[in-house]
DNA sequence: GTCTATACCTTGATAGAC
DNA sequence: GTCTATCAAGGTATAGAC
């Protein structure tokens, strides 16, 4: 119903997600702040005059790449907690998705979403921390279960954090291409992380 | 040589650092960009112009800032490192440093540290990064002879990743005051990530 | 060492032609 | 839907009096 759906069947970005897709890049190498909607106007061969027929302002625009990105990272991981019925297996899945979707195609849109939510408006800002929370929260509710199982510290606010600082902090030092690819760097850190869930993996890795 | 050194004996601030202070607390709240010179000259009760006695540029003040803060964190936690011969002692206790800085009195510019660094130019960015290397490798050699005792994983750069990841996130949501103070915090995150060498503690945790 | 005043630039955003 | 032209605001930095 959104679209008559032409010919072409491949889905090709819109005009709107070129945008922000374009943005996010800009974003993160240079920070919110430090680019101005002239230079994304220009990676994109408009105008900036144009940019605001399609955006109401600059901060809409970073609104909606935050919001994409808490939305698409939601929706991966809340998938593979769907599909795993052993615990291990599914933190391990989790922890794939939440890298995969932090390091790979969506790297830009991650990276903003991780280093410049002090340039929204307080308004803004609590609409996205609204969809950090309800993403947090998915987090808890498996690590809740673990914690029950006596597998991991019981305090889980604390294991939560712990657990998203060291997989964030990839953003900072991952590089494509290198050693390790994003399905070989979650299971080490699961294995760092959760040793005593890690040995009633199927294949647990040495660690010494 | 440096000052004459008067009657008072109180280890004052310098209108420099005073400086440097008011500018870090700004930066960490607002970011560099969204700071404006006038801001911080109205900090301290100047004008804009009176800054560029002090400070060449904006940017100056960046570096500066950040300098300070790598070599404060470096001094305390190669003295933290000296201070332990054995191993378990020794990196609780470099741990329990970082934190120490990282979320005490010395926030604003660590946080100025962590999350500005996109707005250096690159020739000072280049400064920074040498700075931030020798620093970790701080943590490598310590890490390292860790391995070697096979009491951790062998790859000691993702596990210095790891760590310092888990550490630096903590900048996010730390509220001091609250439930957990930074000794308490440095010990229970030792336990989590380093589980086999907190058996040889003195006192340790447990886990469940 | 700090102030006032200001030069000069870039910014986000708007209006209206096409 | 994109362009040109333009505005008002705010940015960094400088000059020179005090």
């Amino acid at each position: 119903m959104k679209k008559p759906a032409a010919d072409d069947q491949v889905p090709a970005l819109s005009r709107k997600e070129e945008i922000l897709a374009a943005a996010a890049s800009l974003f993160r190498q240079q920070g919110f702040e430090r680019t101005s909607v002239r230079e994304i106007a220009q990676a994109l061969g408009m105008t900036s005059g144009s940019l605001f027929y399609h955006f109401a302002s600059k901060e809409d625009l970073l609104v909606m790449i935050m919001e994409e990105g808490l939305r698409a990272i939601t929706r991966s991981v809340q998938q593979a907690r769907d599909s795993e019925a052993q615990l291990p297996q599914r933190l391990l899945a989790m922890m794939r998705r939440h890298l995969a979707a932090l390091l790979g195609p969506r790297l830009d849109a991650m990276s903003v979403l991780l280093y410049e939510w002090r340039s929204l408006s307080p308004a803004a800002q609590a609409k996205v921390l609204a969809l950090r929370d309800a993403y947090e929260d998915l987090w808890t509710q498996s690590l809740q279960q673990a914690a029950d199982q006596g597998c991991i510290d019981a305090d889980v606010a604390l294991v939560r954090q712990t657990l998203l600082g060291a997989l964030n902090w990839s953003a900072q030092w991952y590089k494509p291409g290198g050693r390790l690819d994003i399905d070989t760097l979650a299971q080490r850190m699961f294995v760092m992380l959760f040793p005593r869930m890690a040995v009633s993996l199927p294949q647990s890795l040495a660690v010494a």
